[in-house]
DNA sequence: TTGTAAGCGTTATCAC
DNA sequence: GTGATAACGCTTACAA
C-alpha cells in the first residue's frame, strides 16, 4: 500500500494526498476529508525510507554509548532511556550505537550512511575521536559531557568540579579535618575521563582551600571493589571521618565493608558525594549527595539537538548543572574515635557506636 | 557525494559503481581498483535511506523495551547492551522502541512506517498486544519470554518454571522443610507476566511434590522493598530456612534485612533462585543460583530473528532454556534455630551464628 | 565486461 | 484547489 494506490482510491494525484497528509498546501475539505477516510480504510501510513530520501531527513538520531562489554552503569542506563523517552517527545526515534574504540563499524555506519540526522554522544572524554569525526562529518550533534575544548560543540554537563568541591565544603563545615575521595576507575582517569579528572580537580582544590588532610583513591565501578576500598582506606588511614564518592557502583560494597568495621553512618563516618539519586536513596542510611538530574540532562540534550538539526548555523550552546546537594542522613559533625575503635570490630555488641 | 558523482570521476557508469561495491555482478580487476581508489578519496559511502528503498530492505531491527517510566532492571539492561552486539555483528543497526501500554506511538510509528526488516519484543506478557500487531503486520519479530499461545510464534526464553523447581528440589536436598519464594511484583503476576506466573507454579509444584512448608510473596523490584519482604516474611513465618527468589533487584535489601536480623547465610538461612550473573557474584556470600545467560539469549534472538527476515517462510523456532545451578555460597543444610535466636539480634556477638 | 534505464515511494516545484 | 512531473540516490533487470 503506497501513496499512489490512496490516491488512485480516492481519484485524485498524489501529491493531493501527500498535502492532504502534510498541510502543507490548503487541499478543500471534501477532498481532505474523503483521502483521510481512503487511507483509514487502508490502514496506510507513509514509508520512512522514501520519506527520508525525498525530505533529506531521516526523523532519527543515533544515541551513542560505551560498548556493551564494559558494563554500563545504572546512570547511564538512566540517560539510554531518559533519551529514548524525550526524543519520543519531538517523534524522534534513536539508532543505539555502541562505540568505544576508534575502529567502529557502527558508528561509522550510522554517520557516514546518512542514517541520522544528529546524534548524542555518552561518555565523551576530555580528547574524544567520535567529537572529533562527528565535527568533521558536519552532522549535529550534543554531547553529554565536555571535551577539553569547552568552547566549541553543544553539550551539557555536570560541573562535577564544583558538586565534588561543595561535597567537601559540606564536610569541612561540619568539622571534619581528614576526608577521602573514592573516584571513579585508575584506567578513566588515565584515559583522559572528563569527571574522573574533574572530581579529583575539585576534590583537591577545596581540600586545600579548607587545609584539610585529603586522599584520593580510584575504585573499579563495582560493589566488590567498594568493599576492599574502603577497608584499605580506613586502613591505611584510620584518622578519615569523611569521605566524598564519585563512584556509584561501588556504594553498595562501601555501605558493606563500613557495617562490617563497625564504623557507623553518619555516627562515625560521614559519606557524601555525587550519585544518581536511586542509589542515594538506596544507600543505608539515604546519602546526603548532589543527585544527578538525569533526565533533565536527557531533555536538555535532546533540546539541544533538535534545536541544532533545524538551525545548524546557530550558536553552540553549553549547559552547565550544578544541582544541589540534598541532605538526607548520612552525614553529621565527627566523633572521637576512641569511643568505639574500629580495629576491634568484634568486641561485643556495637550498639554504642550504631547509636552514638 | 553520491553514486553518480564517483561514477564520473572513476569514467565508468553508476551500476558498474555499485557492482564493484556490492560484487553482484563481476568488474574487471582494472576498473575496480579505480572505482576504490575514487571512492577512497572521496570518502564515499552509500545513503542508507536509498539504499532502504530501493532494496526493500533497511538493515534495521528494532529492539522494543519496557517504557521509561518503569524502570528497567539490570537484566534488561544487559539484554540491550547485548542484543545491540549481536545485531552488530549482522551488520545491523538497532532502534529502541519504549513501548508497554497499547496506544504507542514509537511502536506504531516503526513498525507501520516500515523503519526496520524485524522485532525483538523484549517482556512479553503471556497476553501480549504487541505480538498481536506484530503477527498482524507480518513483520518478522521473535520475543525474549512467550505468551501464552507457546506454539506459535519465534521465542528464546527461560523455563523459569522448572528453574524454580530446581532450585526448590535444591533446597528439599539439603534437608530444608519450610521455604519461602520472593517473587517479582504482584501486579506483574496480576498483569500476566510470564516469568512471574510461571516462576510460581514451579515453586508451588515443586514444594508440593517435596511435601514441603511453602509460602510465596510478592516484591517490589526495588533494595527497600526486599529488606522490608523479607523482614515481614521472617517474621510471620519463623520456622522458614530457605528462599528462592526470581527478583534480583531485591536482593541487596534482602542482604541486608538478613544481616540486621542476625540470620547467617547460609548458616541458618540458604538463599538461591534464578537471577542475573553479576547479581549472584556481589551478593553476600556469592549466590547459588541459576544464572540468567543474558548474552546467550540475545545472541540467540537475533539469530532466531536474522533467519525469520531471511527466510519469513521458515519454521517459527522456539528455544527454552535451562541454565544449571552454579553453585556458590549461599546454600546448606538447615541447622536448628534454637542456637541463635534471631529475636535477639542486638545480644552480643553474632561469632557463632557466622561461624554456624 | 560494461552501460542504459526502470523502478523504489515520497516530497516539492511548476503549471493550470 | 489540484494535477503532472522532476528530483532524492540507489539497485537491478535488460541490453550491448
Amino acid at each position: 500500500m503506497n501513496i499512489g494506490e490512496i490516491a488512485k482510491r480516492a481519484g485524485v494525484s498524489r501529491s493531493t494526498v501527500s498535502y492532504a497528509l502534510s498541510g502543507k498546501r490548503t487541499v478543500s475539505e471534501a477532498t481532505r476529508r474523503r483521502i483521510l477516510r481512503v487511507i483509514d480504510e487502508a490502514g496506510y501510513r507513509p514509508n520512512a525510507s522514501a520519506r527520508a530520501l525525498a525530505e533529506g531527513r531521516t526523523r532519527t538520531i543515533a544515541l551513542v554509548i560505551p560498548p556493551a562489554g564494559r558494563r554500563l552503569t545504572p546512570i547511564q542506563l538512566g540517560f539510554v532511556a531518559s533519551v529514548v523517552a524525550a526524543a519520543g517527545l519531538h517523534e524522534l526515534d534513536v539508532l543505539l550505537s555502541p562505540s568505544g574504540g576508534e575502529h567502529d563499524r557502527s558508528f561509522e555506519r550510522i554517520i557516514s550512511g546518512r542514517r541520522v540526522d544528529g546524534v548524542i554522544l555518552m561518555e565523551v572524554r576530555l580528547q574524544d575521536a567520535r567529537a572529533a569525526r562527528l565535527r568533521e562529518s558536519g552532522l549535529p550533534f550534543v554531547a553529554i559531557g565536555h571535551t577539553a575544548d569547552a568552547g566549541t560543540g553543544c553539550w551539557v554537563d555536570l560541573d562535577y568540579e564544583g558538586l565534588i568541591g561543595n561535597c567537601v565544603h559540606h564536610l569541612a563545615d561540619l568539622g571534619h579535618r581528614a576526608i577521602a575521595l573514592i573516584n571513579r576507575p585508575q584506567e578513566f582517569l588515565d584515559s583522559g575521563y572528563g569527571p574522573a579528572r574533574r572530581a579529583l580537580d575539585g576534590f583537591t582544590a577545596a581540600a586545600a582551600a579548607r587545609s584539610l588532610t585529603a586522599t584520593a583513591i580510584c575504585c573499579p565501578d563495582d560493589a566488590m571493589a567498594g568493599e576492599a576500598c574502603v577497608e584499605n582506606l580506613l586502613a591505611a588511614h584510620p584518622a578519615i571521618t569523611g569521605i566524598v564518592t564519585a563512584n556509584e557502583a561501588a556504594l553498595p560494597g562501601m555501605e558493606r565493608s563500613l557495617r562490617r568495621l563497625g564504623r557507623a553512618v553518619p555516627g562515625q563516618i560521614s559519606i557524601t558525594g555525587v550519585v544518581g539519586r536511586h542509589w542515594a536513596e538506596e544507600f543505608h542510611p539515604p546519602l546526603t549527595a548532589a543527585d544527578v538530574p538525569i533526565s533533565d540532562m536527557a531533555d536538555r540534550a535532546v533540546g539541544l539537538l533538535v534545536e541544532r538539526i533545524s538551525s545548524p548555523a546557530g550558536p553552540e550552546r553549553h549547559i552547565l548543572l550544578t544541582p544541589p546537594i540534598s541532605l538526607r542522613s548520612s552525614t553529621a559533625p565527627p566523633v572521637q574515635r576512641a569511643e568505639c575503635d574500629p580495629a576491634l570490630p568484634s568486641q561485643g555488641s556495637h550498639a554504642e557506636c550504631l547509636t552514638s
